[in-house]
DNA sequence: CGGCGGACTGTTATAGTATACAGTTTGGAT
DNA sequence: ATCCAAACTGTATACTATAACAGTCCGCCG
């Protein structure tokens, strides 16, 4: 795995301009909470711009290494915090394979997704299949059981890391 | 709630020989070891016979305790060992969401399922839709993307516990 | 103005989860 | 009997997350 620092790649799918990623992300925020009264403070941005540094998951310390290093004070309840804000309004997502979080590309409140980690450079495609969903609830309903959260993470190789593999 | 202390309740889905279980379990392991070579030594065996306690997820320090309540000499490596050993065998799965672990029903080596999560109860019943797996699958090759292991965590109320709550 | 209440932040300490590493034992294969 | 690899022990440490409480900021009402 050519696993990057996590500090200094902001080079995701090899070919896109991810300045568009990260001012699109931070529009979004500001309209998402401006839309329900939520106050996007600064450190909340600036964690929403951490995460956003690419497109690969962050640990939370990552982030507060990072916070630390503007020399703001910071500690672990600091990023937390701000990432349970994050986590709420549904601008970002947290990996529970990788203990990580990562930008949220199409927020709209709190909403259930899948997400495709690629093993080989780290980043992840966030994906909202209907039909995933659904297929979901048909085999729970199938037992009785009533879904009300899905956590789906797929590992693999994306498309790029698959084509220079091969 | 049918709640029962966690410790001492070898009452999983509400009226089956919980023992049953735990024999199933623990001749299945013994016949999958034995097929490829593996050793199911004691400790091993031990921690599998904790896991299966009941149908909830235990974690690994709750087992780790347990150990060490039985007299043995024992570290979190122990029990990180045995767990690994049984995650390789397939006779565990480990919840993400829960960090914590759980008998397989149905053992036959290392295998994608999904897991349904009572929010109510703590049980985890274990399903292996091919739908589920396939829909995924589908969603992601669109992407160009290859699947090489799905984690599926879904959380809500089991058919004993929504019927309890209606 | 001046105090009140709520939301946010700072700070310290601690809980919970997992691994690295070095040394030792053990059970078989040669 | 000797050797080897796998398994085990023990200690230390890393990594992830939360508890608890004090201070700060800010809009609002009296
Ligand atoms: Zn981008
Ligand atoms: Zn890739
Ligand atoms: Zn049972
Ligand atoms: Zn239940």
């Amino acid at each position: 795995m050519p696993d990057s620092p996590a500090a200094l790649s902001p080079a995701p799918h090899a070919g896109h301009d991810h300045r568009d990623c990260v001012r699109a992300a931070l529009d979004a925020a500001e309209r998402q909470c401006g839309r329900n009264g939520a106050r996007l403070t600064a450190v909340r941005k600036r964690v929403l711009e951490l995460v956003w540094d690419s497109h690969a998951p962050v640990g939370a310390y990552a982030l507060l290494d990072a916070l630390k290093a503007e020399g703001q004070n910071a500690a672990p309840p600091t990023v937390y915090r701000a990432l349970d804000f994050l986590l709420d309004q549904g601008l970002v997502h947290r990996l529970e394979r990788l203990n990580a979080y990562v930008g949220c590309p199409h927020p709209m409140g709190p909403h259930s997704a899948q997400f495709l980690i690629c093993q080989s450079c780290g980043q992840v495609l966030e994906l909202e299949d209907p039909a995933i969903g659904a297929a979901i609830r048909a085999g729970a309903e199938r037992l009785g059981f009533l879904v009300s959260r899905q956590t789906i993470e797929v590992e693999g190789l994306c498309q790029a890391c698959r084509i220079q593999t091969a």
